[in-house]
DNA sequence: AATTTTCATTTGTCAGACAATTAAACGTCT
DNA sequence: AGACGTTTAATTGTCTGACAAATGAAAATT
């Protein structure tokens, strides 16, 4: 591993990269111990601090995690499912409130992936999935129930829908759309008339997916995608005309 | 923002997570300047080196940028969807060949989030569009492509396709999908008949995209779908067949 | 008024030191 | 010999102080 001596800036960038490199080409396989950082200081030719600035670099990506005592060190880390979700999630809620992004166009794809999970969850869903969309939709028809905790519990509902189809490549990707979408659900107050309404469809899902019928699924969910972009419109709309009378 | 400090160990993490809270949460909007590394410093009651420590983890998630100067800093960063590609990506690739996720099931998921962009792209393709998969059409017909090159030009063709649904979640979800896709899809190699199967079937969606016809481009996915698993198939029972052999 | 110079601020890097942790090596006692 | 405590060496975590490099603002000069 070499980094380049004619760019001095940003030295443990260089450094970083170069590791992750050899991470992502296999060269450093999983569980594999990384020299010491002083011995990394010295094959780079840079101090420690700036060795320690490159692992806390791969650190933050779950690439690799450390451990402290004689036979500890920088070990590669097997980049587990779990941990990437967090990042993705996190990525995600920033991409959606730093750019802009309309409530339609987020709306929009949450629910194209999800459908696109729907065929392979009627196919594959075990009992305990449906066990926990049912749970989760009688959850949303305690009428105490706050609209953040509604949202937790909608969220939850998707999350096993999605968990359904089986393919945990699919779970990851979804989890950024699902959770993300969130903080924006958040902002659209529920009254308990559209509550009803969505509790209903999540019913039409459950009983689709039950039924292993893929066809009807797909149907309700298209539904619970057209109600959540018109109450979405709705609240816009309210919204626009206040700040008018203003 | 205040860490704990009854657990000593790992103070540039607290730090980089209280920090990172404050950007997810908009206290720090973006483009906001962070206080100098000495003042995070006194405000932490920590030194310096692991204060850098934590803002280089941020520097690494792309929440912050550092500028050095008189007037420089750390400042919120725009996350923006190109620099998320970039890590959607890296996260992606790695998750794959670290958790021994078959062909079969990257496969399917990578085809599933497409088919859920086919009918938007059918419905908003823009010229430019159209012009980028013919193109790639065109290149993949080359006689003397090497494999690599039409790995790499199905990626752009399959690119254009998710793009041309003009909803930027769906093209940053898709990246890590398609991308992740291409060291696994490199592992094939395809033969000269086997590219022409493929090329016919990127002509059929990219004549199905042009004419906005949504369930024929799904139909010709669905195909292309299946040619790829049976290829893939194919190629591992060849070399199971090989290793038994020896 | 325009240009150059100086200067203060901030990040980037380095060297050296000590604390905390950990497992292995060592010694001691039964 | 084996079980159990002790020492020791290696390693990461943190701190202090220092200097270099970049950069914009202020001051000096033409």
């Amino acid at each position: 591993m070499k980094i380049d001596p004619t760019t001095p800036a940003d030295l443990s960038q260089q450094i970083a990269k170069a590791i992750r490199d050899a991470i992502i080409s296999g060269a450093l396989p999983v569980d594999e111990r990384l020299p010491s950082e002083a011995e990394l200081a010295d094959q780079f030719s840079v101090s420690r601090p700036t060795v320690r600035e490159a692992l806390k670099r791969l650190a933050a990506q779950s690439l690799i995690r450390t451990q402290r005592g004689a036979t500890g060190g920088a070990f590669v880390n097997r980049l587990r499912f779990e941990d990437a979700y967090g990042q993705q999630i996190t990525t995600s809620t920033l991409l959606l409130s730093m750019n802009d992004v309309s409530f339609a166009t987020a709306c929009e794809a949450r629910y194209a992936l999800e459908r696109a999970c729907a065929p392979l969850s009627a196919a594959r869903r075990s009992a305990d999935h449906l066990a926990t969309m049912r749970a989760e939709i009688h959850r949303q028809e305690q009428p105490g129930l706050t609209d953040e905790a509604f949202c937790a519990s909608d969220v939850a509902f998707h999350r096993a829908l999605v968990d359904a189809a089986g393919n945990p490549v699919l779970s990851y990707q979804l989890a950024g759309a699902v959770e993300a979408m969130q903080p924006l659900m958040n902002m659209i107050t529920f009254t308990a008339r559209s509550r009803e309404m969505i509790i209903g469809l999540h019913g039409d899902i459950a009983d689709a997916i039950t039924e292993q019928d893929a066809a009807n699924a797909d149907k309700h969910l298209a539904a619970l995608a057209n109600y959540t972009q018109e109450l979405a419109r709705n609240v816009i709309a309210r919204r626009n005309m206040r700040k008018g009378a203003e």
